[in-house]
DNA sequence: CGTGTATTTGACTTTGTTCAACACGCGTGG
DNA sequence: CCACGCGTGTTGAACAAAGTCAAATACACG
């Protein structure tokens, strides 16, 4: 994309701030924006009428959300720290993109590689036990990919529906992988993990 | 897309014929091949190094499969009924994408499509128990959507290995249904629908 | 008609959930 | 400054849903 393109992209954003906690995307609503988030960490997550909810995948500077095609939103969005963004009308942002095929091209990467991210968490989902899970999720929240600390923004509460477990289980799993002395707790939102090739032949389920 | 953009495409495509049973992608296998189902079902799955199996998804007719920027598949696929596909080299496919803006449009809506699917999948998977996952599946499975007759192609094993659960709670799940009034099983593939809107309620975790 | 596979059913076990109590950190106000 | 209250996290004990193991049945196919 060259710079008058971005400068036509420019032109349709309405940057934004979102406080930790805020609610900016409501499963059913209708779909008339799409987002870029510039800094901070959301969640996305489904409900079941009763309240069950399921965190789909958590979004943080760079990501899309809101490209389906549908007329109404598949899903929810909401601050876990706070966020920044970039909200974009769909038919504005439709017509910028007609005839800017570089960021047609883009969107297909992104969207590509969120399924491929999808697949991995169904793998997660409907296979892997509680412990798997967690060595999982602390392995796949590394930035960069090899650090040994790790931060947990979100509560234990998103954890677990992350996951598809309780809070308790998130506890007590991460208790006694501390236990075992394949991590450190030094407080309940750090995580310093202390043998990495442990953790992944726990994550992929090879012990 | 115009004619000549079909002939283009045409030109490239090597149309093959799978048996039931066969594996026709390896996951990690380099992603060398494109492929569009035109008749049959496949099952898409991922594995763990000790066996255990998440299929994350059916493909039929339609069905785009491999389009991930990777370079090697992130899943297998495998014939569950005979399947015929034109399958085309990635790199050839690539350049013809690149002059077709319509062809990427395409793909991103159905790779916009598959990643809603996907995240309704993680519902069911992290926070759906056995009889809601089942009565989803049945109801998602309805071709028309309104249909009462629902046909299973699939084993019980790879319906288990789709839903996240054992073919004994499968089976189990079924006859309960079936001794509950909702469905009949004139045979172990065929499915009659009798109550959908009760099945609906429970797919939906209402009751 | 027999053989092998897929499915169903039954008895028992396990993993993770539920319910409940307790600890900790932190901000507010006495 | 410290007691109090509240939200979040941890721990324990009882429970339940689904899994495992095993056996019986049904089914398709040679």
């Amino acid at each position: 994309m060259g710079e008058a393109d971005l400068a036509r992209l420019a032109a349709i954003a309405q940057p934004m701030s979102i406080s930790e906690g805020r609610a900016f995307i409501a499963e059913g609503d209708p779909a008339e924006h799409f987002f870029n988030i510039t800094a901070g960490t959301a969640k996305l997550f489904k409900l079941l009428p009763d309240g069950r909810r399921q965190i789909t995948g958590f979004a943080s500077i760079g990501s899309f959300l809101g490209l389906a095609v549908s007329v109404t939103y598949a899903f929810g969005a909401e601050a876990v720290e706070p966020v920044h963004l970039c909200r974009f009308s769909r038919p504005r942002l439709r017509t910028l993109i007609d005839d800017l095929p570089a960021m047609e091209k883009r969107l297909l990467e992104v969207a590509s590689n969120e399924l491929v991210a999808a697949q991995e968490q169904m793998l997660l989902l409907g296979r892997k036990t509680a412990r798997e899970r967690v060595a999982s999720f602390l392995l796949a929240r590394r930035d960069p990919p090899a650090a040994a600390l790790v931060s947990l923004p979100m509560a234990r509460t998103d954890i677990a529906d992350y996951l598809g477990l309780t809070i308790e289980t998130i506890s007590r799993t991460l208790t006694r992988l501390r236990n075992e002395g394949l991590i450190d707790l030094p407080s309940p939102t750090r995580v310093r993990l202390l043998d990495p090739a442990g953790l992944n032949t726990l994550a992929t389920g090879l012990s």
